[in-house]
DNA sequence: ATTATTTATCGTAATATTGCAATATAACAA
DNA sequence: TTGTTATATTGCAATATTACGATAAATAAT
């Protein structure tokens, strides 16, 4: 089938999935530390960055933009990415109340 | 193609990717979110609470399993699986040094 | 207006993922 | 041994992802 059965789960799982599945490419990691270095949150040059061609490293930025980890400002001719802090605060989070809940089982039988 | 090129990313991230990967489903992270609720590590009855069939699950469990996030221990006839606490915080570390990153920052352009 | 620059989209080939029925394997029970 | 329970593997159909050449669209420069 290959169709997952969103449906079947909460909006939330559903949410943290989506974000992982955009994170889930390491072009997609390298863009998003790339945006981490450069000062400004410089543009299109992560075309020149990355080794990959030039769509496609807008197909991933496009991922990365419906996920709503980066954003998108137009600046004459080429546009400014950037990292978009709330989400990854989200991701942050999430991460950070399961290993409290892990905290609080100490004892696992694994 | 659908070939990932990951011999022109660094291994730290191929492997934050390949963690993203294994929570980029639903299915993965409500069995997470499973194994957290539970006292004890609860083998497979992950099958009782999931609406997908058997070998399903098995295939998300061994995708879980492969990526480091869940550990499953032999118990007589059945598995007990659950969280590696290990993975899960060098995930909760990462997004936290981003966020760390994001501050330093401060004034973006988006 | 013409040309260059920057980014997006389309089309397509190669490969990967998702889901499940059928079947296999392994441990336990009678 | 035979049957039962628990989990894994195989095989396959449906769909999604990855990558890129070709091309489009939009702004900027000459």
């Amino acid at each position: 089938m290959g169709l997952t059965k969103t449906e079947f789960f909460t909006s939330a799982q559903n949410e943290i999935a989506t974000l992982a599945k955009a994170m889930a490419h390491p072009a997609r990691i390298a863009i998003i530390e790339y945006l981490l270095k450069v000062e400004t949150c410089i543009c299109g040059d992560i075309v020149n960055e990355l080794p990959l061609a030039q769509p496609t490293i807008s197909q991933h930025l496009k991922e990365l933009k419906n996920a709503g980890i980066i954003q998108g400002r137009i600046e004459g001719a080429s546009i400014c990415y950037c990292i978009n802090e709330k989400t990854l605060a989200r991701l942050e989070n999430y991460f950070k109340s399961i290993s409290q809940k892990l905290i609080g089982k100490k004892g696992g039988c694994c």
